[in-house]
DNA sequence: TGTACATCAGTGAACGCGCGTTCACTGATGTAC
DNA sequence: TGTACATCAGTGAACGCGCGTTCACTGATGTAC
């Protein structure tokens, strides 16, 4: 016997995130509209409902699903010790062409960060949620008081968010390159330590 | 006798742009719509392309405008000296509680530097173009080798982006104002000297 | 096991709205004589 | 200086389109007897 009908609809509303969650990462919020969803899901709109409430709930979910899956990267990524060392790895996948070239399976942040300001309360919980979980999963590989590596964590963040959403609007021109390379340099000289 | 008809014509032009400038830096590309633009100007949608060719080029001619104000701001907040104490008036000015809260009189970028990567071409073009302006401008109060200060200036344009946009969406919460004060303190460490 | 009925995930058309752009027009400004 | 005509900045309605959301429906799944 196949799925029971509450096991197929669980499973449609997991295809119905991916879907999102694809979309908002290479073009943002605005970009995500719901009938772009649910056709990238195989689906048509009017069934949108019968899993979410709104569109902002939609994204909420999504932003909560891919930046969840965003930390399993960063920690894939950190390596061992602590400090410029540790974050050493991450900072350079991150702030790579690759990543700036393929945003559709990269970091959502830089691609809703202008859009999150204006986006309803449930994407802006998801978002804040999210984050404090980052600077957590960041913090434990830094050195220093707990607010110290909370101040390093956070300002790294912003350091890795502004450099690539500045990388990817200069796609194309020299420039681009020069930003990421500034910017991996920039946090090994801000945190210390390492080479 | 008053203005000539040209003189009245490109008049009429600058309010245009000082509209889409205010909407711009508030709301970014999407939110400074063509009807909404020209209400802010105190005219009807119609009159629109007698002034610019498409909204591309408005927002185009928008960001130069503002980045090139934007500027300004930059240079009167410079200190003298170079390096973190150079820039240190400046960090603390554009990472502060009242520029994240009145993003209408600011600086644009946090609010377009998610739809710059999607947007047209004279919209990247003005944004490249700027962006090499703001170099300059940093890499003046900065210490090294040329290639060394232009990558201190990108990388704390980067953070500077990051940290803004970060704080933003994050407002309202204890971690905005905790980004603010990070981001200074780790351009302050980044640059060296200074205090 | 077989039949009758209820449920409800997903369809597809429609809603009102705002978008960028076009266009026929109007009426004040400017030019020609 | 005065009259007739041309120009053109700005108006306001309309275009086709995509948005988020609603809704009557269909047909396969699940339940009751």
């Amino acid at each position: 016997m196949g799925p029971t009908r509450t096991e197929q609809k669980e499973r449609t509303r997991e295809e119905i995130l991916a879907s999102a969650v694809r979309r908002l990462r290479a073009y943002g919020i605005g970009g995500a509209s719901v009938a772009e969803v649910m056709k990238g899901a195989g689906l048509t709109v009017g069934g949108f409902y019968a899993h979410f409430d709104s569109k902002d709930a939609l994204v909420g979910a999504g932003l909560r699903s891919c930046m969840t899956q965003m930390r399993d990267v960063m920690r894939a990524h950190l390596g061992p010790g602590k400090g410029a060392e540790a974050l050493a790895p991450l900072l350079r996948k991150y702030l790579s062409p690759g990543h700036r070239d393929h945003p559709e399976v990269g970091c959502p942040v830089p691609a809703v960060l202008s859009e999150t300001p204006h986006a309803g309360e449930p994407v802006r919980e998801a978002f804040k949620d999210e984050m404090e979980a980052h600077l957590q999963v960041l913090g434990e590989h830094l050195e220093g008081p707990p607010s110290r590596r909370r101040h390093a964590a956070l300002a790294t963040l912003a350091l890795m968010y502004g450099g690539l959403s500045l990388a990817r609007a200069l796609r194309g021109t020299p420039l681009s390159e020069e930003v990421l390379a500034a910017c991996r340099e920039y946090a090994r000289t801000a945190l210390g330590g390492g080479r």
